[in-house]
DNA sequence: GTGAATGCAAACTCTTTGCATGACT
DNA sequence: AGTCATGCAAAGAGTTTGCATTCAC
């Protein structure tokens, strides 16, 4: 993605967070551009160690508070792939979203979207007992270069 | 269910871990005994608790130890509802399985199935460049009791 | 100037591992 | 008898919290 292409996920995302009563902060505003950035989701480890690449540092403590701030508007999705460690990314306030494939031998994982899948979880989440907010699907395999090298 | 035939699953793990070579053991047997009778996924810590208040305390090391056994044997899945804890829950080995949605509320976990949503993955599944193994689906909103007494 | 934001370190929780003891084949 | 299974305690990893300092408003 063009670094210079207008990013209406940052603004919003630090819009939300001013209207929110949160002061502007050296290490959120890290945090945000760089979540603003992303293709797919990052760790806070993966998230402390880019930082500390690009010169801004950021205590991990304080990229922990950035992402909860984040979660609790909404602004990012936190996610499980199943390796104990939380994974998050920008939250489209329009609500389109992508799911996650983890390769179990690598790690890697990648991005894809449905929009079957997405009608089949609608229909489910009608029929349910619960008010269903949000949804998260994960795939495990082997990506195509672990398949190879096994 | 399906298939509900008394202690089906609990024979099979039994007899796998046999074959797999592993020798019997009273941890191990607790814990198979245990998951056998759940309708749902329960944490290690849950596991645990339930067997001390059974009168078969199992140290937790033996707990973990139990459930990687049946997890590298495919005996059980392993999932991740999404607050850092894992979930572990008997596996059919038809393959047949379901899903859960969680509570955000009061942290309730319940099962679901559908079998237009197991066609939608799978579709999915075949269109990516991965040897897609195994799927987690997992919903999250409010329960019928979290609703009316928000 | 006041109170929030930050960073460090300590605390916590979940999970795994080392080691001595006891159990299964 | 020889191993493997178990339990305890300690180690690890990820995440959260306490507290003093710095910074935004």
């Amino acid at each position: 993605m063009a670094a210079t292409a207008p990013n209406a996920w940052r603004d919003h995302a630090l819009a939300e967070l001013q209207r929110a009563g949160y002061r502007s902060g050296a290490a959120r505003l890290a945090v945000v551009d760089l979540l603003a950035r992303q293709q797919c989701c990052l760790t806070a480890r993966e998230i402390s160690d880019q930082l500390r690449q690009d010169g801004t540092s950021v205590g991990i403590a304080s990229v922990y508070r950035a992402l909860e701030a984040l979660d609790d508007l909404r602004l990012v999705q936190r996610l499980d792939a199943g390796e104990g460690v939380a994974r998050f990314e920008a939250a489209d306030p329009s609500g389109e979203h992508h799911h996650h494939v983890v390769c179990d031998r690598c790690g890697t994982v990648a991005p894809f979207e449905d929009a079957e899948l997405e009608r089949a979880i609608e229909r489910v989440a009608a029929r349910l007992d619960y008010a269903v907010a949000g949804h998260d699907v994960v795939l495990h395999g082997a990506c195509a270069k672990c398949r190879i090298h096994r």
